[in-house]
DNA sequence: CGTTAATGATACGGGTCCGTAACGATCGGG
DNA sequence: CCCGATCGTTACGGACCCGTATCATTAACG
């Protein structure tokens, strides 16, 4: 059962979600950084680097200063992979699962409030 | 009658749509950029750079400064107001509205493809 | 008029992000 | 054992964005 949805209602969402994230100083993260970010949290572990510049069609600089910054912000951590040391594991943090739910809670929340459009 | 979501629908939304986005080359514009655009779009005119830095709760040189790449890209377009010439009225362009309708489309056939989640 | 208020644009210093290229560490196969 | 391949990181130069402060232009009003 597919979710319906119409163009007017997708980008008055999109509006709305966004115009919450820039109000409430949220807008740290950058499209690229959400990608990853819930890349992280919706797919199944492991996460790596190169993984995760493969589905992002990204650099693997990009995915390295991307946990960098979400690292200082306490959404993700990194850990080496002691079965094969060249590899580093992402792994979630409580923060970042927060953060996470409070994004899904505020999309949910301002779907509901909008009637047929 | 609301739209109903489910906080884990919500999230593969946001991901896919944010993905597809990044992949696609046009993660070029920030959230304050993409609430601009939207707001440009979907409220009613006229916009001017006060009213748009009252609505998302930032300072003015932000508007100005979005405007002007968003102009760059063709996306708006300014023009003097002749009856108040301290005004600056923004303008909607056919691209434009063309990007604001492709990302629409974008939302809703990723919401489409989502089932019971 | 002249003064005050308001609008949008600009200058500046600081921060972040990008892609390319190079690097050190680690694995694996000959 | 060593050499190539792979992994993640870092260096570099350039571009963009931010907020504060300031500016020029225009309007409003005494």
């Amino acid at each position: 059962m597919p979710l319906e949805i119409r163009p007017s209602q997708a980008l008055r969402l999109w509006r709305q979600v966004h115009l919450d994230l820039v109000r409430d100083g949220e807008s740290d993260l950058s499209a690229r950084q959400t990608a990853i970010l819930l890349t992280i949290y919706l797919e199944l572990p492991p996460h790596t680097v190169r993984g995760l510049a493969a589905q992002l069609g990204v650099t693997k600089p990009v995915i390295t200063r991307a946990l960098d910054s979400m690292g200082k912000l306490g959404l993700v951590t990194r850990r080496r992979d002691e079965t094969d040391r060249r590899n580093v594991v992402i792994q979630r943090t409580v923060a970042g699962a927060l953060a996470v739910e409070r994004l899904a809670d505020r999309v949910v929340e301002r779907a509901r409030e909008f009637g047929a459009g």
